[in-house]
DNA sequence: TTATGGTTTAACCATTTGGTTAACAAAAGT
DNA sequence: ACTTTTGTTAACCAAATGGTTAAACCATAA
């Protein structure tokens, strides 16, 4: 950052409407010149300032990672009982999600992309890792507390059931026959339906 | 179908060659070549049979989409009980998306690119609707045979934890470190676990 | 004021890409 | 046999696209 020149933060406006674009039509879908409008400049400023596409891909790839890892972390190494992380996570994910709705579609998408992303991701952000959470479902398990589960399991079953809505918006649209409104109102109502559902299953 | 000259079937050799191209890199990033040299012939004769990469693509889709949606039938409009639909459902999708790994994340990816697809498939393909199901959940919570649930946020909490986990495979595979081989054995599992979660979650 | 160096732009370039064409080959019809 | 129709190919084309360049711009330090 700290530029010199005339220029305010043409940096951060070209990152702004690289992740709009970006995440709406995903790497190949995206031109540059359209991020280059959207950001109201020249395209030759998109390789000033990032070199190449694949760069400037990167940029906001990781960007946009770095924004859902700590969301994930609230499940992960948090140090409420399983109950509290589920009822939090869910309330607090659905939340967030729905401030960025385009985020979790177009991570999953881009890693189905380039798998390798993700090894790239791991050195680079501070990364969110299972082994807390398993072992705090185990012990839970031990106490009584929960019925017997698998930890991994139930970490899938949490982000399944957070995440796919998100993700799956349109084909639930179409079968729901609802709108906007509708959807927004029917993940409303999944902040709580969600978490009592796992509650339910699991509790003792 | 019944071509009549020298060609045995090349029609549906490209249709195949597009499904792979199309199912692995998406509308915006195949290349007709490409599904032309998975053919093995000449690229002009992609414009013969199907005239643009558009209608190719749809010819994919439609394809696929007609290759899921009697999955879903089994679980809308069938005469079991909720939970024998559960277990069954979830026995059988996941059977079925092992031997189509590709096939949810496609549908998905390209219904947000362009979530007018979805009413051009309602037309042509028979479309299951929710309404039986819906029905039958507010039936069997009256009668007292599950606890009181919302027929809508049930039938996604059954989709997400079905098809998440084949949307989401290498971000499963990272958090989890787990390979191929692993991933594999966690979906045999799932095949039991999810159904076990479901009908633990909603039965009385 | 003027030299300096980062910033910005219009024009340009090479390659890729979806699509077309014209000639040719193989059947099918007569 | 030969004519017509259908299938197949190589060569070609125009548009789009990521990227480059050289000149212009402009804030600031000397």
């Amino acid at each position: 950052m700290a530029k010199t020149n005339k220029n305010i933060d043409t940096e951060g406006q070209i990152l702004d409407a690289a992740k709009n674009v970006f995440q709406k039509k995903g790497m190949d879908g995206a031109r540059m010149q359209e991020i280059a409008n959207e950001a109201g400049i020249n395209k030759a400023m998109l390789h000033y300032y990032y070199r190449s596409k694949q760069l400037l891909f990167e940029a906001v790839f990781s960007n946009a990672f770095s924004l859902l890892a700590p969301q994930l972390n609230k499940i992960l190494n948090d140090d409420s009982s399983i109950e509290d992380k589920v009822k939090n996570f869910t309330h607090n994910y659905i939340s967030f999600i729905t401030k960025h709705p385009y985020l979790p579609n177009f991570i999953i998408q881009e890693l189905n992309r380039n798998p390798k992303f993700f090894e790239k991701i791991q050195q680079n952000t501070a990364f969110p890792t299972l082994e807390k959470f398993k072992n705090q479902v185990t012990a839970e398990v031990e106490k009584g507390i929960l019925k017997p589960i698998d930890g991994e399991q139930l970490f899938i079953n949490i982000i399944s059931l957070n995440i796919f809505p998100f993700i799956a918006t349109p084909l639930i649209k179409g079968f729901l026959k609802i709108d906007d409104k509708g959807f927004k109102q029917l993940m409303e109502q999944r902040k709580t339906a969600v978490s009592e559902f796992i509650i339910n299953s699991i509790k003792k």
